[in-house]
DNA sequence: GCTACCGTACCGTCCAGACGGTATACCATT
DNA sequence: AATGGTATACCGTCTGGACGGTACGGTAGC
């Protein structure tokens, strides 16, 4: 029985699956335990504390998103929009086939101990610091951005259900803004 | 004594103040009411059961938004974007004067008990159909709506503190794309 | 026989909610 | 004008259960 995921991926992976069902507030350590089929006991080996459960969602999401952004940067023409693109593809990509632990890991932590997103917080503001210094226009780096994060949340907290061609469209209209702008501010 | 605001108002206030300073799992009746000057059986006359607080919550929510969107509204010159823009405006002046009970009411509700949020979940879709079958180009409509709520979420989970010119920056930018679009559409 | 891993049993604390009580105010009788 | 009755608004305590966390005893592979 040697599990293809480890045991720690397992409990990550069920923490956010609770999330999606019941709710930020009960993601207990029972919960979490019982939807891993893992014992508290066992769980608690692998995260000694709540607070280092939270923790390792927090750097799993940071880590994910930096990683499957790097990969589509470097797929990338360069020019202007390029970050900015990687970022909305990346975004994408990881809701088609991980999206679980990436958003639940926001609420759950956010909605436990806001301060453990600090991390996520110099990650996503440097991100933007670093597009905007490039040449974008104030603000509409935060638009683009921002846009990508709230249609997370909102599937999260089922404030809204797009079809899968309705969040096509959207997706695709994210691009081409920053097509747009991109030839706007180069002409 | 007699309390300007309502000992209702007072609760529903102090709940959001709790949230955005322990987090939504910190968001007891105990936790509320000491923050609210109540006792525990005070809020309880109030709000028989934590539910019905969720419930509120939300109510007041939905309500505040849709009041301030019909006023914004009625303000506007008609065209393609005028809902959009109500909806953009009506976000920023209710986040200025009183975004504690609104961003705050969609992350305690969400975290508690998700289902509860249906009631937004119906208002935004109504409003993104309204606008979406008056012309706007699928998807257009979504980002500006989804930006919008990314930054008021953002800021609740701290994973983002703009500077307030950068807040405005942000602000003029959704009206700006909202006018392009408009003027493309109509073209 | 050591380490990594997992299970069971338990403890102190905190939670939602129930409950009984108190104070005021506004009536209708008397 | 004193009486009793009823409704509203609020307070403080109590309880059963759920929570995070600890203690400790296993077991499988190296």
């Amino acid at each position: 029985m040697s599990p293809r995921k480890s045991r720690r991926e397992a409990i990550l992976t069920a923490a956010a699956d609770v999330m999606r069902e019941v709710g930020a507030v009960h993601v207990t350590l029972d919960a979490v335990s019982k939807r891993a089929n893992v014992s508290k006991g066992g769980l608690l080996y692998h995260f000694p504390t709540k607070k280092s459960l939270l923790q390792a969602m927090v750097s799993q999401l940071v880590d994910t998103l930096a990683g499957a952004r790097e990969k589509e940067y470097a797929k990338l023409a360069p020019g202007l929009g390029r970050m900015l693109k990687a970022h909305v593809i990346s975004m994408e990509v990881i809701r088609r086939k991980e999206a679980r632990p990436i958003a639940a890991a926001l609420l759950v932590v956010g909605a436990n101990d806001p301060g453990l997103l600090g991390q996520a917080k110099e990650h996503l503001e440097a991100m933007i610091q670093d597009v905007e210094s490039s040449g974008m226009p104030p603000g509409f780096t935060r638009v683009i951005v921002f846009a990508a994060l709230g249609l997370l949340v909102s599937e999260m907290l089922s404030i809204s259900a797009p079809t899968s061609r309705e969040r096509q469209a959207f997706f695709d209209e994210l691009l081409r803004l920053i097509d747009r702008e991109e030839a706007t501010a180069c002409k």
